[in-house]
DNA sequence: TGTAATGTTTACCAATCGGTCAAATTATCT
DNA sequence: AGATAATTTGACCGATTGGTAAACATTACA
C-alpha cells in the first residue's frame, strides 16, 4: 500500500524528486496563465504527461502544488533585491539591479507571471510571505537608498516608490508581454526589445535619481 | 415567451439598462479579481443579486458578458492617452499623463486589474484590439514623443518604452495593491500613498527625460 | 530471486460548471 | 381591466471539477 505523501517522513525517493520537479515545471505552466482558481488538476496532468491521480499522489491537493511552487519560486525571485549591495556605488547598483530584472522578466516570465495573478486576487495564498519576509527585506534596502540620498549621492526621494518603480516596468516586459509585443508590432517583437528596454530603463532611472555619471 | 436578447432589434427598455448595469458591475468584481476562467457565472450573480438564468437573460454566454464588460471599459481605460496632447509643452503633457495614470488607478482599480488578467492570460479576448486600435493611438502619441525628441524639448529615448514604462509604474497601484500595501506597512497604507507616487513619479521622469524646468 | 514498499492507473464519487426550458411573475400599453 | 410582451425563477441537463478507492505495476533491497 502506497503511503501518503504527507506521512512521510523518510529520504526522497529519487522518482519522487523526478516526478515532483516534472509536476512544479507543468503547474507553473499552467497556474502561471490561468492563475489558481482558473487552472485545473487535468490540465496540470496533461502538461505533465501523467493520470491526474498520479499528481495527487505526490501533492495531495490542488493548493498544496501551488503552495509549494510559490514557495520554491519565491527564494529565487527575490535574488536580484537581495543582492543590491550597500557599499557597492548607487550607479551600478541601479543599473545592475535593473538589468537583472528584466533578464529574469525575460527568461522567467511564467515566475513573474505567476505572482502577478497571486497579487490579482489580492495574494491569498502568500500575504505572510508578503507582510513577512518581502517587507523586511524591502526595508532594509530601503534604507540603503535613503542613506545614498542623504550622503548626496543620488537625488531625495521615496525608496520604497523607487523599487517599486524598478519592479513594475521590469516585470511589464514578462506580464504584459503580449501587449508589448502587439504595440511594438511584428518587426520589434524580437529579443531586442529587452535590449532596448534595458537601454531606455537605464537611462530613466540613472537621470531621474539624479545620479551623476563622468 | 420573451424574445431572446440577440434578436431584439427595438430599443432597450429602461430595466434591461438598469439590470445589464447592475450585472456588468457584478462581472467586474469577479472577473478583476478570478480572471475569466476563474469565475463562474454563479459567483457574479451572487454579487448581482439575481439568479443565475435572469443573467443568462441579459448576456447569452459568460463569454457574452466579458465581451461587454471589456468593450466598454477599454474605451475609457485609454482616455488619458488619447489626451495627450501634442500641442501642449512636454513637461506639464507627461506630468498630467502620469497624474491621470493614477488617479485611474486609484479610482479603477478593477478596471486595472480585469485588462491585466486578460493580459497574462495571453489576451484571448482582446488581442485584435490591442494590435488595431491601441497599436494606432501607441503609434501616433510616440510619433509626439518622437518629435519633441527631435525638438530637444526632451532627450533622446525610445518613447514605445517611454510609454510601457509609464503603464506599468502607475498601474502597479492597482495591479499589485495588496503587495503595495504590504511593502508599505499599514501606516503608510492610506490613500497618502497615491500622492507620495505621483510626486516620486513626475520627478522621476521629468529629470529622467532631461526635461529642464525653470 | 522474493517480497515489501513505492509508484501508477482505471473506475468512480459528489459538487460545481455553463447553459436550457418551461412555468410563473411582473411590467406595459390600449 | 385585459391582453400582450418582458422579466424572473426553480428544476434540470450533460460536462467538468477536485479528489478517492482499490487494483495493478514497478522498484528497491535483503
Amino acid at each position: 500500500m502506497a503511503i501518503p505523501r504527507a506521512a512521510r517522513t523518510q529520504r526522497r525517493t529519487r522518482i519522487q524528486e523526478e516526478k515532483e520537479e516534472i509536476i512544479l515545471e507543468a503547474a507553473l505552466d499552467v497556474f502561471s496563465v490561468n492563475g489558481f482558481r482558473g487552472s485545473t488538476i487535468d490540465q496540470i496532468a496533461e502538461v505533465a504527461g501523467m493520470s491526474k491521480p498520479n499528481l495527487l499522489y505526490y501533492f495531495r491537493t490542488k493548493e498544496a502544488m501551488h503552495r509549494a511552487l510559490i514557495d520554491r519560486v519565491l527564494f529565487t525571485w527575490l535574488e536580484p533585491l537581495r543582492a543590491f549591495d550597500a557599499n557597492g556605488d548607487p550607479e551600478s547598483e541601479i543599473r545592475s539591479y535593473i538589468r537583472r530584472k528584466l533578464e529574469m522578466a525575460r527568461d522567467f516570465p511564467r515566475e513573474s507571471r505567476l505572482f502577478a495573478n497571486e497579487m490579482l486576487q489580492g495574494a491569498p495564498h502568500v500575504e505572510d510571505e508578503l507582510r513577512g519576509p518581502l517587507k523586511s527585506l524591502v526595508d532594509e534596502k530601503a534604507e540603503v537608498i535613503r542613506a545614498w540620498a542623504k550622503a548626496g549621492k543620488i537625488a531625495k526621494c521615496d525608496p520604497y516608490h523607487l523599487i517599486f518603480s524598478i519592479w513594475s516596468t521590469t516585470q511589464h516586459y514578462a506580464d504584459f508581454d503580449v501587449q508589448v509585443r502587439a504595440v511594438l508590432g511584428q518587426e520589434h517583437s524580437g529579443e531586442g526589445r529587452f535590449e532596448d528596454a534595458a537601454r531606455y530603463l537605464e537611462k530613466l532611472f540613472v537621470d531621474g535619481l539624479g545620479i551623476r555619471h563622468t
